[in-house]
DNA sequence: TCTTCATATGAAGAATGCTTCATGAGGGAT
DNA sequence: ATCCCTCATGAAGCATTCTTCATATGAAGA
């Protein structure tokens, strides 16, 4: 672990701290979407998805292009593919798949 | 990506989304600690760094062993060398190591 | 140009999480 | 038994982030 990088790290992870965003991951995973597909998809305000869009791209987890006149939103594969990979493998491993998890259990109903 | 994976992947973030609980995670990286060395070693209130370290127990990103009167914690590096790598290798590809980071920007000075 | 669809942005109240202070509890040594 | 060292926990004020509401911008079509 290079030195300096927990301020990286900060940025990073609060960044996919928050469920909005890690629903638009989980939609972009499957293909890359408009605002209005994500909308749609997740059911939340359209300046809601907005807002949580900006983070993402600002820490390049995804990137905008514009279409017509839509801005169709693609992940970051790349980064993003390994990262959720770690996270089910700890889930597994550690967390019985959530089953033993605090969190989940405090979340749920 | 699984489906649900989304609540486990908030709980697993947001506890890596902290600075004093990452600076936790890079001193015990380097070995086990107990809770005094780790408060030498950060510079904080030791009842800051007891109350960061529950959750990272909790999310088993840690784990405790008494020793003696101290509790030393041990990192649990299977989990968390390749979520680390990861963030590093996004941070040199997609953010020039942080250089062209908005973030990082704000934050420093 | 005017209208409409699509999206971004600003601001403010609400919710969440963090930091600090005070204290409690356990283990070892005397 | 007492003292000290180590660590954990509770509560409360503070700070940060989220969510919502209102509005602005841009592109395309009539």
């Amino acid at each position: 672990m290079k030195k300096g990088v927990t301020e990286l790290c900060y940025g990073f992870f609060s960044t996919l701290a928050n469920p909005t965003r890690l629903a638009i991951i989980e939609n972009l995973h499957q293909q890359p979407m408009s605002v209005t597909e994500l909308v749609d998809a997740i059911g939340q305000e359209q300046s809601m998805i907005s807002h949580n869009l900006r983070p993402l791209t600002r820490c390049k987890f995804v990137t905008r292009k514009r279409e017509g006149k839509n801005n169709v939103y693609y992940l970051n594969h790349e980064t993003l593919a390994p990262i959720l990979n770690a996270v089910e493998n700890h889930a597994e491993k550690f967390c019985g798949n959530g089953a033993n998890c605090p969190l989940k259990a405090s979340q749920g109903k």
